[in-house]
DNA sequence: CGCATTTGTCTCGACGTCAAGATTCTTGTG
DNA sequence: CACAAGAATCTTGACGTCGAGACAAATGCG
């Protein structure tokens, strides 16, 4: 039951036998999983023409619930990217007719960034899309170990708070 | 002892009452405590002048053993970039210092690439210090909870193999 | 109430990655 | 042993992101 993170620690332990490769087995595993997630991701929004930095801005919007709007800052803390990035997708989004822009009543220098009606319906299609491709990837996972390793993460991800 | 993924799957739940949203709180998770760990690795990499991009290449040829050299083709599956991206970072580690290219005395066409003395005392400095800041983000976390964590998601990459 | 500071958004140039194509050499087949 | 098919590497152009700076409007201080 070896995986390919085995087989790095393996390699490491051979040249470095001095160091304590503990912690490798649990992070480069995340990393090596994220890349994997990110095309899986991919290939879930794909039936949908969604891409994946799409759908981050879109799902952003759409949680937070009715009229579906934010301010582009807003939207860039809660997508980690920059400014310069933010304005790019916005307009390309805009575009496309998923979402569009509206100038803020209570502040002259402010934007509104408001999902469509077609930019709701598409990041609610991708969004089922993903979960079922992510509830298939956890089948072989019982349900309490399922809840076992979402705590174990949880607890993982304290100190970046 | 809520999380950022806590609040997050709130609002959906908010939103879409009607969906499971069981997979969402470890692949969310993944992503973005990979997301930190980047920024971590880039932090404990500073002190030695390493980008992470960098490291991946370095890293490779490292665990391969002396005489610690690889063919771009090899290092372009171990670290998951294309072959174009593959070159640019190997002229610019080449520019460094870090490794040079020998032609591959059994293959006219091939390269191999080749870790330099500094390149290696480069490589062992920053893979140290990603181990300290690694052990301190596992430091709360029991050790057989930590080895119970590497289990699962273990279990976890098995669909991607 | 005027002026400096802060906040919010957008613009622009540089950079790294990707995908496709070009080039050079090897391998297998007839 | 010639030649087609395949393999290995590099080149090129397009694209998305970043970071710094520009601009406009709001806020707070004296």
């Amino acid at each position: 039951m070896r995986d390919e993170v085995d087989e790095l620690v393996e390699a490491w332990a051979r040249e470095r036998p001095d160091l304590d490769l503990g912690p490798v087995e649990v992070f480069s595993r995340i990393s090596r999983l994220s890349r994997h997630l990110d095309l899986a991701r991919r290939k879930a929004f794909a039936a949908h023409e969604i891409e994946p930095w799409e759908f981050d801005v879109l799902a952003a919007l759409r949680r937070a619930g009715a009229p579906y709007e934010l301010s582009p800052g807003r939207l860039l803390r809660e997508t980690l990217v920059t400014s310069g990035t933010m304005t790019n997708r916005v307009d390309r989004l805009a575009g496309r007719g998923l979402v569009d822009r509206q100038p803020d009543p209570n502040d002259r220098r402010g934007v509104l960034v408001r999902l469509t009606p077609a930019g709701k319906a598409a990041v609610d299609g991708a969004f089922e899309a993903l979960l079922t491709a992510e509830a298939a990837l956890v089948a072989d996972l019982p349900a309490d170990e399922r809840e076992r390793l979402g705590a174990l993460l949880r607890e993982l991800m304290r100190p970046f708070h």
